[in-house]
DNA sequence: AACTGATATGTAATCGGTTTCATTTACGAT
DNA sequence: ATCGTAAATGAAACCGATTACATATCAGTT
């Protein structure tokens, strides 16, 4: 056995010696101290200190089967939705005693299905974020693992779900109400719950409505795909447009600057998830997704469902809020305007014809 | 010993009698087969693949010492720096077969401590990016458990460090030729060796170029704190400022702009980090920190310590890149520009007065 | 035939905890 | 005084691997 040269942590025997009790009792005063006497918990607890004792959780793992360690897994770290969530769900777990495995599949379904696989072993279960992975590989994998599902509506396995349907319907009504009859909802992946159930959403909203909608895709949902779509989005004629998430929204915004144009005088924008909204210029309209309390949910669900033999499935519905701020509002008119908006619709068929 | 209801994983000891051959043949069959004969590895293998057998990870890490491992520590996973940081180290783990287990010490020294100790016995090493944690506790962990140092320059211990004195220093210059004479420092935590390293920078920089310099502290690097920090900021009659990071200048901005503030029109504004930078409108003048860069650096230098039974501490240094973008320039002059900073400065009195 | 060294495998200790079961002690009831 | 019972603690088995050491086998030397 190879033992690098470093000091070696302090383990239960040395407590024991140093405390003057057994092994067992060193055991008892940190997993059931309500067995032992005060005054044996605080002596062993004293030693503990003194030698910088931590209980070795390896060790207890192997011993008791569960190692305190729950997995997460997301598609894009970077992306603020995600961390948003992660802070939520790591900060949870730490404070219920359980350390967090992070994984990031890049938006890649064989890469999330191998993590799932390579992380099994050490953990008690796991919290999948926005799967892109198959429903039949998901399903395999919880029959191996308790697992939680983020914004993924699979019937069996334990999900928590962001409903932005209500929001979305009312944002479409908030663009309708200030003027807007032609509008674009720009998407994301579409292996994505939230995409499908957003896109579904506006698409029967503005049906509802009579309002003119097309649909664009942004594939990747992050600034870049956003500022890349602007030219395919003015081309539609659109006066208002409901992105996927913020990120998107904000590429969308900083697409149409460069073009001269403006928020919310020449189009409406809004996004979702409430992450950065607050921070942008103009500050965005959007639908708060809860992120951090949806990453707390998933570990509650998910450690409820450790705690159980049974293994109950859940399905949790946190509702999205729609928050009007300033990136809507009414079209523009005026001579300025116009001529705003023509030079930019020269550019376009420019850039449309230099193809 | 409470058992889940999920399917008992096969042991070593099961795949040894199916075998008919010790447990310790098994062991070496996985870990060791040039040790066997190509006929006993063959026999073991097929009893493995028929009862389904996976070595235990928890079990051989109990008993070699070596889990497989590392654990990334970092103040805020929210602060977009840091998920940068952290997608550059979670994938590079992952490519040299490591998980990765994530930390977020909430910009609290006690919590990193905690965590530090709390992973110690699972993982093979750290990296800790920007610890608030003091010198002598940083030491002791790393005597323990090798250890790669993000952002912080402590003698003996491997460290990574994104040098941004020179960057920071051609920043000042920059400003000095833009024709500013007084400049403000936005700092973050006290504790954060690139906030000290960039504080002394600008002021030697303003030292050599004969401006005014006045410092400022906004505690926590985070848009709302760079926000906050507005008012004391124009109270020093600076006309460009640096600060800390890309979050602290955005919300800088933000506060500018509330004020009807322009930038770089009435005050010009320097960021650090490059994270946010191009999404930003204006786009940002900042310091490109290669912060996914610096993360699988940090990777590479642990998993090098790792594979060296002699603790070799190296000190890498990556140089910090200075980009002019939008948000800096020269003063706005003419009548339009003195109305609306008079008007800001008004402002700022009557809430200074009504404290 | 005895000896040597290499090769293949088994035995058992070990990693650092948890937990079952046994033992000791104290105390109130009979 | 004796017994029963509960509470506190210890002894030792156990979790599932790895590995130092011991042993057995076999080919090649002398």
């Amino acid at each position: 056995m190879i033992k690098s040269d470093k000091a070696r942590a302090a383990t239960i025997s040395m407590v024991a010696d140093d405390a003057g009790v057994s092994r067992a009792t060193v055991s008892r005063a940190f997993s059931n101290p309500e067995l032992l006497t005060k005054e044996t918990v605080e002596k062993v607890r004293a030693s503990a200190i003194r030698l910088g004792y931590v209980p070795n959780q390896v060790a207890r793992a192997l011993s008791t089967g569960r190692s305190g360690n729950i997995a997460l897994i997301v598609p894009d770290i970077g992306n603020p939705f995600f961390s948003a969530l992660m802070r939520g769900a790591q900060a949870q777990a730490y404070a219920r005693g359980y350390a967090t495995f992070l994984g990031d599949s890049d938006e890649n379904e064989a890469l999330e299905d191998l993590l799932l696989g390579k992380l099994a072993a050490q953990v008690d279960g796991f919290v999948l974020a926005s799967p892109r992975l198959d429903e039949q590989r998901i399903r395999a994998h919880a029959a191996l693992k308790p697992l939680v599902v983020i914004n993924r509506d699979i019937a069996d396995i334990s999900r928590i779900l962001v409903d932005t349907v209500g929001s979305f319907t009312q944002a479409v009504k908030h663009l309708v109400e200030l003027g807007h009859t032609t509008m674009a909802y720009v998407g994301g992946p579409k292996a994505s719950w939230s995409n499908q159930q957003r896109a579904q959403a506006v698409t029967s909203a503005a049906h509802q409505y009579g309002i003119r909608l097309v649909l664009i895709d942004a594939v990747r949902p992050s600034h870049e795909a956003g500022r890349a779509c602007v030219g395919s989005l003015l081309s539609t004629g659109a006066t208002a447009v409901l992105a996927i998430d913020d990120l998107v929204a904000q590429g969308i915004i900083s697409g149409l600057a460069a073009l001269n144009l403006s928020v919310p005088g020449d189009i409406s924008v809004v996004g979702c998830d409430n992450i950065i909204a607050t921070t942008m210029y103009p500050s965005l309209t959007t639908v708060d997704a809860h992120c951090a309390e949806t990453g707390a949910k998933a570990i509650d669900l998910l450690l409820q469902t450790l705690s159980q033999q049974s293994q109950s499935q859940d399905r949790k519905v946190i509702n999205g809020e729609f928050i009007a701020r300033a990136s809507t509002g009414p079209l523009a008119h005026g001579e300025e305007a116009f001529t705003r908006r023509s030079k930019a619709a020269e550019v376009i068929e420019q850039l449309a014809n230099s193809k």
